[in-house]
RNA sequence: GGAGCGUUGGUCAAGGGGUUAAGACGCAUCCCUUUCACGGAUGAAUCACGGGUUCGAUUCCCGUACGCUCUACCA
């Protein structure tokens, strides 16, 4: 075990959007994947038809992809242990389930969902398990003549785990510590199911086996079925090939009880996908944090810092760093709160720390969908520059200067004229002549010609510069006024002047 | 109902037998800035509760409460 290569893998199913918590799950095996110069893989649980959905495994490499996560092994990009599908790896579970069968660690069940559920409801509690099997209809209650009979005729039939009596079974996890469980207390889980897929329960242990999987996280939903997995382990391929076992901590609602869900999102306004997911069914689109405006940098640290750290005060970690720190001694046991707010701070955060050139071409889309063409880049990265620390998601780039691509759209002369006089006034008439004859235009001579003039006509700069700003950008917002002007440029300047002049009088 | 897991300010959290119990987000007030933001400052926790152990417990042990997860031919 000790000097196994490290081999990780991320196991969704194909069923919808990717969850804050899955990409975070992602997140922790790469982390450790790469730190350990192992291998990253994925492999897709698509054992049950009914839930399939057209486009869902897709949409969740393209996460991935954006997330800079990106796997060693994969259905897409192939890999020694192909294929990574479970859907084409069928065949392999059922001679394992018939193994077990032979070892007489497992049986056939051929009742009916029908009959079961009559049970569940005749029966309080119900549980198919080591008390109640003898009642149902399988190959520990039929004679074996019986059971042939059935297996000639084709009934259908699943495989069911026999869950020991009464046996003490612990899974020593690597955040948790030791977790013991009475095998008695967990149900006869299907392994095998009618149709021939294997439960998750069967295909887990076996795929993590051939494919040599060395560490195995998952949420911690899944602690409690942990023994199933243990035991099927130990009867099929030895605990000592087992992987070593890491839940991972919920991610919490923001209010009330219970994990985040995609209903959360839309109830507070926020996002809980790492990409837009529009469900093939409905049509039905939920905005992901990429779309939003994150930037991935900022959503993968935010993700690393929920139920983990690493003790020191740092909080913004590029993904290197997060490879170089990562350890699961650190990973909390308990489940985290999601907050949108410090989510957010952390995009800022990024925002600030890159440069603009970096993430220029992103928020270009922002300004196109506002009807602002972008056709110059140095403009655009010089612009950005100036607003991008009032900016916490990509489209406040859009907000915070779409006056420096063009004329606004509404003059709040609002603002101005409860202190406009007739001074101030001729001040601005002035103003215009003085720029119409500016030679330079920088934004250090504009403020200290207008701070002349303005004492020049016996007025205080302060009580000019508010009118001024509202005459460039339209409002209360936005960087120093002068280096707008300066960007601006000197006929843009003197017409947004002329504008608001025209409009006050 | 049962089992498992968890519980440090509103949130994320550091810490760990003796401390003024870090820091961040958010909030409030103030400073800077005659815009917005950034930046800076200040403020707010009887460490869930009750018992032990101990000279001393937020830290160790045991209970209780509360919360979460699971309890499907879903993962």
């Amino acid at each position: 075990m000790e000097n196994k290569k490290v081999r990780v893998r991320f196991a969704p199913s194909p069923t919808g959007g990717l969850h804050l918590g899955g990409v975070r799950t992602v997140l922790f095996n790469y982390l450790f994947a790469k730190q350990n110069n192992g291998s990253f893989i994925v492999r897709i649980e698509d054992t049950d038809q009914t839930r399939f959905v057209a486009g869902a495994e897709q949409y969740i490499f393209d996460c991935l992809q954006w997330c800079g996560l990106i796997p060693d092994e994969s259905p897409v990009n192939g890999g020694p242990f192909a294929p990574y599908r479970q859907s084409e790896r069928k065949p392999i579970y059922k001679s394992y389930a018939l193994e077990l069968i032979e070892k007489g660690y497992a049986y056939y069940a051929f009742d009916t969902p029908e009959q079961l559920e009559e049970k569940r409801k005749t029966i309080p509690n119900f549980q198919y398990n080591h008390q109640t099997r003898k009642q149902c209809i399988n190959s520990l209650s039929l004679s074996p003549e019986e059971v042939l009979e059935k297996l000639a005729a084709n009934v259908p039939y699943v495989i069911r785990i026999k869950m020991p009596e009464h046996e003490t079974v612990t899974c020593n996890d690597m955040i948790r510590g030791t977790v013991t469980f009475d095998t008695g207390l967990t149900d006869d889980k299907v392994l095998l199911k009618a149709d021939g897929m294997p439960t998750y329960h069967l295909a887990v242990v076996v795929d993590d086996y051939l494919m040599q999987i060395s560490h195995a996280f998952r949420g911690e939903e899944w602690l409690p079925s942990a023994p199933i997995h243990i035991l099927l382990w130990k009867y099929l391929f030895g605990l000592d090939k087992m992987p070593q076992w890491a839940h991972l901590p919920l991610i919490l609602k923001p209010d009330g009880n219970g994990k985040l869900s995609k209903r959360d999102g839309e109830r507070l306004g926020f996002p809980v996908f790492a990409m837009d997911w529009t469900d093939p069914s409905t049509g039905n689109t939920t905005t992901g944090f990429k779309e939003r405006g994150f930037l991935p940098e900022a959503f993968v640290n935010m993700l690393a810092m929920l139920g983990w750290n690493n003790g020191s005060e740092q909080e913004i970690f590029s993904l290197t760093e997060l490879i170089e720190n990562f350890s699961i001694e650190r990973i909390h046991k308990g489940g985290a709160r999601f907050d949108y707010e410090k989510a957010k701070w952390f995009n800022h955060s990024w925002l600030q720390q890159l440069p603009v050139q970096h993430y220029a071409d992103k928020v270009k889309p922002y300004f196109e969908k506002a009807g602002i063409h972008i056709n110059n880049d140095n403009y655009l990265h010089q612009v950005m520059d100036l607003v991008k620390e009032r900016c916490q998601l990509l489209p406040d780039f859009v907000t915070q200067s779409s006056f420096f691509f063009q004329h606004p759209e509404q003059i709040d002369t609002a603002a101005i004229n409860g202190k406009w006089n007739a001074a101030k006034q001729q001040f601005f008439v002035e103003l215009i002549r003085n720029l119409e004859l500016a030679t330079s235009w920088d934004a250090e001579n504009l403020e200290k010609d207008f701070k002349e003039m303005a004492a020049a006509h016996q007025l205080k700069p302060g009580e000019l510069m508010l009118p001024f700003r509202i005459m460039l950008v339209g409002g209360k917002f936005g960087p120093h006024v002068f280096d707008i002007a300066a960007a601006i440029g000197q006929a843009a300047t003197i017409h947004r002047i002329k504008h608001t002049l025209q409009l006050l009088s």
